[in-house]
DNA sequence: ACTCTATTTCGATGATTAGCTAATCATCAA
DNA sequence: TTGATGATTAGCTAATCATCGAAATAGAGT
């Protein structure tokens, strides 16, 4: 859990954690949005491993990071709640009936 | 709001935090916490007040730190909103009723 | 004025971190 | 096999960080 804080720390990786909250990006279609070198998103990218935050799997030539939302959402919500801040809703179902977002 | 989560990011600080929800505290107070030097936890105290986490008033001889949790809140929340985590504990307190401060 | 006590500031040190370039690994198409 | 491309590893530097002991600052009480 303190990796995850850790990780969180810097603002390039909260970044990458925002635009993967969108869709599942390559390493190189995220390092495009950045302007620091490949090996230093692929140290990101291992900082957000080690964190557990993200998952990675080789397609073809190329990486492709997903996010783990429950993982921050259990670190967050956690934390949140140790201070009474946050009454989490609960993520799964939105609980509405019949339409769909 | 980078401030936030570097200071965020130390577990000591954390704990701090934590110590600090239940009520204010003095600085040798909050260290007798910790098996780290004064020194050291005075350095975690700017740390804090540097990211308007806490604030600190001095009482005679003795300095007071309070948790600004508003603040924490605000950072929390929506960086969680942000990702659709969490729908956050209602707003603020309403009333203040206390008409303290 | 002196002397406690509480806290912070002042260097110093070892560890970690973000950044770079160059090199390497892995995959795919000719 | 060669060449091209995407990504990571290796090796480095500079900056930041957590930590310390010692010294400086600030009140309170004598």
């Amino acid at each position: 859990m303190n990796r995850v804080f850790k990780a969180l720390s810097d603002p390039t990786r909260r970044r990458v954690l925002e635009l993967l909250r969108e869709r599942p990006m390559t390493a190189g279609e995220l390092s495009a949005h950045f302007d620091v070198s490949k090996p230093t998103m692929s140290a990101h990218f291992a900082v957000l491993r080690e964190a557990d935050l993200v998952d990675s799997h080789k397609q073809g030539v190329s990486v492709t990071y997903r996010l783990k939302l429950s993982v921050l959402e259990d670190a967050l919500l956690g934390f949140s709640q140790a201070f009474g801040i946050g009454a989490p809703v609960a993520p799964p179902p939105p609980s509405d009936k019949g339409s769909k977002s």
